[in-house]
DNA sequence: CCGGTTCGCTAAACCGGTTTGCTAAACCGG
DNA sequence: CCGGTTTAGCAAACCGGTTTAGCGAACCGG
C-alpha cells in the first residue's frame, strides 16, 4: 500500500533516459534549454516510470512553498465551527489562489501555537485573532516568516489589518439608545486564550469600550455583569443567554459581539417566549451572510470580513513577492471601515 | 524585510557552539545522546542565534510532512462558501488535529488539479467530491500519495467513505408522498466539472435515483424538466427556484439536494409571498446546524457530515501510520446511515 | 579554413537538515 | 592493570531535487 517507497527519483529517469539529472530538470522546468525531440523523449520516460518531481525536494532548492499559512491561537475544529473564520477564509482563498498560493492551516500542536508554527512550510503567514500578549507570540515570530496580523493587537514592525471596531460598537449601541433601551446585556467573544481576560487593546476591547463609551454619554454605566462572554458560535450565543437570565438579568436589548452568537441568542429568546424586537432587541456583530437569512433578519454591525482576509494576503504577497522592485521599507497598517446595518431584529423599547 | 536570507542554519549553531552538525541535530531531536551540559550549551546557541530547524528540510531527511491534504475539484473560494464543507473540515480537522497533523487544502492550480497535487506536501490526501471521471484522475493518483475517497464514485482499490443517498433520498420523497405531494421541483447541486453532468455513480446521480425510484413506486415520473440545478449555496437555492419558477413550474414540494439550497429556496418562496408549508413544502438534505435555526425548521435527511471527515482521516492515518504493524490488505469502504429528520418545513399538500 | 558563437548537455555544488558507522576516551569489574 | 563495555561526539552519506559553471561539437561569417 506505501507507494512512496517505489517512488521514482530523478535518478531513475536520468538512467532510463541515458542523460544526466540536469537534463530530467530542464526537461520538466524549461525545456527551452533541450532539443525538442530530447526533452520529449526524457518526459516519455518519465511518464512511462510515474515520475513526479518530489515536492518538498523542490521546495528546498528553491526556497519557496508557494504556500500561505492562515494562522489562528483556537483550534481549527472550533475555527472551523464560526462562520466569520469561514468568510474570512474564503477571502484569503479568493487572493491566494490568484496568485497560484495554497493555504496550509497553523494552529496550536499539542497546545503549542510555537511548535505548530514551526513545523509550518509556509512562505508568509496571516495570523488572526492573535493578541501580542499571546505567551509565545515571540517565539512566534523568531520563526523568521514574514507575518500579517487581522484583528491582532497591532505591533508596529508587522503589517495589519483590522477594523473600526470602536466605531462599529458604538454606532449599534447608540442605535439601541436612540431606540429607547437602556437596560442591555452585551454578549462578548471569548478570547483564545484564557489568560488574556479582556485585552483592551483587542477585538473584544475595543468593541467593549465603544459600546460602553456610547452608553456612558446618556449616563448609563454597563458594569460587568452585565457582560457575559462565551464562544463565538450559535450555541454560545444560545448558552450566554441562557446563562444571564438565569442571573436574573431582565434586558431590554441584546448587543452581540458576534452574528453566530446574537442569532445564537435570539433562538434562545424565542425558547422563553419572547419576541424579537416586541420584548428583546437583537443587535449584532459582523454581518455573515445568514444574518440577512435569519427571523427577522438580524440588524448589525457590517465589516468587510472577504475584504480583511484579501486585504491582508495581498500585503503579504507584496512582502513574499514583490512585484515592482521597490518594496516598501515602512510597514502598512489598513483599518477598514464598518457600517452599522438596521434591520428587523431591533425596535423601540417596550411601552415607549 | 526579507529574514529569510538571513536565516542561521544548523552549521552556524555547530560553528558558534564548537560542535559539530550532529551534536546540534541531537540536541533539538535526541538529547539523551549527548551530555546534559553539552545538549545545554548547544540550546542556548542556538536560542541565541534564533535558530529553529528549517521545516522543508526536515521533512525531506524525514520522509514525512506530517501534513494531511484535503482535495477538493472546486476552488477554494466556492468551497469556503458551503456550509456542508465547513463541516466536513470540521470533523477532518478534530481528527488531524487529534494526531498531531496539520492541514493544507489543495484545490485546482490554475484550472488544474493534478498540478495542484503534484506541488502538495502531504503524506495523504482525504478528496471530496472527485468523480472517478475526472479528467485528471488518473494523474493525481499517479502522484502515488495514499488517498481516501469521500463521496466519490469509489475506485475498488482506495479506502472510501460515503452515506446511504440513495436510502436517504428515498426517504424524503416518501415522506413527501405520504403527504400527498406528487408534484415536486428537484433541485440539485451543481458538479463540480460541467463535463460530468449527472453522473450516476455520484452524489447527485445516487440521489436522485433514489428520488425517482420512490415516485416512480406510485406512478410519477420525475422528467429532466421538474430537476434544476446550481451551486451548493443559499444563492443557489435562490437562483433555482426562481430559475423554475420563471419556467412555469408550480409545484407542492421542493426536495433539495442540500440544506442549503433548501434555505436558499424557502428564502425565494417567502420573496414569492408563498407560505411554507401551507404553500409549499421544502425537504433538505444533509441536516447541517442551521436547519434547526431556520424559521420554520427545516426537514431534512440527516447525514453524519464531521463524523465523516474523522473516519476519513481515520482510515487514512491507518495507511500512513499504521499503529499495529499488520496493515491492512484490502481496501475498506464504509457507508454510513442517512435518517429523515422531519421538522416544519414539511407538511399536507393544500387542500387535502 | 579559422576564430568566435551558439547549442546541447553534463558534473558538481548546493538547499538544510537527519542518520549511520565509527573512533577515542572514560569507565568498569576482576 | 587489563580487556571489554559505555559514552560522547564526529565525518560522511543521504533525502531529491535545482542551478551554476563549463565542455565538446556544430555552426557561422569573413
Amino acid at each position: 500500500m506505501d507507494q512512496r517507497t517505489i517512488r521514482p527519483r530523478i535518478a531513475d529517469v536520468a538512467r532510463e533516459a541515458g542523460v544526466s539529472k540536469t537534463a530530467v530538470s530542464f526537461a520538466f522546468n524549461s525545456p527551452a534549454r533541450l532539443a525538442p525531440e530530447t526533452a520529449r523523449r526524457i518526459r516519455v520516460v518519465a511518464d512511462q516510470l510515474g515520475y513526479t518531481p518530489h515536492p518538498v525536494a523542490r521546495m528546498l532548492s528553491q526556497r519557496e512553498t508557494l504556500t500561505i499559512g492562515v494562522l489562528t491561537p483556537q483550534a481549527l475544529s472550533v475555527i472551523f465551527s464560526n462562520p466569520f473564520f469561514w468568510a474570512f477564509s474564503e477571502g484569503v482563498a479568493i487572493a491566494a489562489e490568484a496568485s497560484g498560493y495554497a493555504l496550509y492551516f497553523i494552529s496550536p500542536l499539542h497546545g503549542s501555537l510555537a511548535r505548530a508554527m514551526s513545523r509550518a512550510t509556509v512562505d508568509g503567514v496571516v495570523a488572526i485573532g492573535l493578541s501580542n500578549d499571546h505567551p509565545e507570540v515571540e517565539q512566534i515570530r523568531r520563526a523568521g516568516v514574514p507575518i500579517v496580523l487581522v484583528d491582532s493587537t497591532a505591533l508596529p514592525e508587522h503589517d495589519s489589518v483590522d477594523v473600526d471596531d470602536i466605531g462599529g460598537a458604538r454606532a449599534a449601541a447608540r442605535h439601541l439608545i436612540t431606540l429607547g433601551h437602556r437596560d442591555v446585556l452585551i454578549i462578548g467573544v471569548e478570547p483564545p486564550a484564557p489568560s488574556t481576560a479582556m485585552d483592551p487593546g483587542g477585538v473584544t476591547g475595543r468593541r467593549l469600550g465603544g459600546y460602553r463609551e456610547a452608553f456612558a454619554a446618556v449616563g448609563v454605566e454597563l458594569p460587568d455583569e452585565r457582560v457575559v462572554v462565551g464562544p463565538a458560535s450559535i450555541e454560545g450565543g444560545i448558552a450566554a443567554l441562557n446563562g444571564a437570565w438565569e442571573h436574573g438579568l431582565r434586558p431590554t436589548a441584546v448587543l452581540a459581539m458576534s452574528d453566530a452568537m446574537a442569532i445564537g441568542a435570539m433562538r434562545a429568546l424565542r425558547d422563553l417566549r419572547l419576541t424579537i424586537p416586541g420584548d428583546v432587541s437583537v443587535v449584532g456583530f459582523d454581518d455573515i451572510d445568514l444574518a440577512l437569512h435569519v427571523d427577522p433578519p438580524l440588524t448589525t454591525v457590517r465589516q468587510p470580513i472577504r475584504r480583511k482576509g484579501e486585504e491582508a494576503v495581498e500585503l503579504l504577497l507584496a512582502i513574499i513577492a514583490p512585484r515592482n522592485a521597490s518594496a516598501r521599507a515602512v510597514p502598512e497598517h489598513r483599518r477598514l471601515a464598518t457600517e452599522l446595518i438596521v434591520r428587523a431584529s431591533s425596535g423601540p423599547v417596550r411601552g415607549r
